[in-house]
DNA sequence: GTTTTTGCACTGACCAGTCAGTGCAAAAAG
DNA sequence: CTTTTTGCACTGACTGGTCAGTGCAAAAAC
């Protein structure tokens, strides 16, 4: 991919970081192209030769940056398999996985949130696409454990790698929003628990 | 309360119900006034003469909904704690009670996630102290377990709240938006078995 | 010499908020 | 009774401002 080091790229990479932090606050709608190519040092004009629209930004926006959490989270639930750890580890990895992008790319996060359950909007399309390569890696763990009789065959793998990443989205943005003085390891403990029901009593 | 059935509260209430499903499809700074009012069935000057602004207008319509939402999930672990229940007796019926509402205000569930973790608005505050009404609800009954010992006091109170709020929240939103033909009890049995370790493997 | 960026003036659609005025029912004045 | 006044709820045309997107010539980078 030449794309990802020449001079053009850089400047969209520029336009991303300032377009992201931008809607995360203030939303899409509410956010201006002057503002995003200002806070970004450029050219409005360079806005536009770079992208056909503002709704085209944000949503190679979207891709880029749900491309880089799919990654981050396989690569968890792979390492994990290598290294001989169960299922359970696996998503104790992909969860610590999570926080760690959370941690890292909260703008992005935020904005995520915001946009995946809205309709009648243009990106529409994108967003569902996008949602899907996500959460289909944390339903893949889920259906191998399943499968190798790991975990109970009662559970609803959608509906439980949905509440799953839920669990772990919502946690995160509460720590960073509202106690940002918790580690990390903190909070992966807190979901850790959760996940392995040592939270409603037994040991 | 003489204004609860006045014509003046009756139009507050169309407002309320042109606002929340518009807002939730295309967020507050996208959505106009005028679509309010034409939705609500009102000229454009009565929505002014109810509200000062459109935030204002906003803000009311938060206050007025995590207001219903609180009611229900007290209602919820009260009613377990008189019949006799344990404390994972309340936190399943407060799940249950979670997932009744946002079945009912799918609209308010989707736009109070979309606005709650961004800063930098002018309703900011209301959205901090609404946050709180209901996180709190959820962390008491996991203190009082903690204290009847009930629950592992390993547990971290509020990161594990925000976790099951999380939890619920985007398990319906996703049921609702992707998987509208799954029940009630379905979801609900789903998140039970989360909340009690048993999808890790012991019975 | 080609690609990318800049700077800047411009347009036209769109939109929050305003304001003078309407309709109406109940109270006050005659 | 009947006329006049008052206050409330609502109306919709209008205004002042904002913003996405355009056009283009000149400079900078490669």
């Amino acid at each position: 991919m030449k794309s990802s080091t020449g001079r053009r790229a850089a400047t969209k990479q520029k336009l991303y970081e300032a377009a992201v932090t931008l809607i995360a606050e203030q939303g899409f709608s509410a956010t201006t192209v002057d503002e995003i190519a200002e806070r970004a040092g450029v050219a409005k004009g360079t806005v536009y030769y770079n992208f056909a629209s503002k709704s085209v930004l944000f949503e190679e926006l979207l891709r880029h940056g749900v491309g880089l959490l799919t990654a981050s989270l396989r690569e968890a639930a792979e390492q994990t398999a290598r290294s001989g750890g169960s299922r359970v580890d696996a998503l104790d990895a992909m969860i610590r996985a999570g926080l760690v992008f959370i941690h890292r790319y909260p703008a992005f996060t935020q904005l995520y949130v915001a946009e995946l359950w809205r309709t009648n909007r243009a990106w529409q399309e994108t967003l569902m696409v996008v949602r899907q390569e996500a959460v289909a890696v944390v339903e893949g763990v889920l259906r191998d454990g399943v499968e190798a009789g790991e975990f109970s065959d009662e559970i609803d793998v959608s509906l439980t790698a949905a509440a799953l990443v839920g669990m772990v989205l919502v946690a995160a943005l509460d720590w960073l929003a509202f106690q940002p003085e918790r580690s990390l390891d903190d909070v992966h403990g807190a979901l850790s628990l959760l996940l392995q029901g040592r939270v409603t009593g037994r040991r």
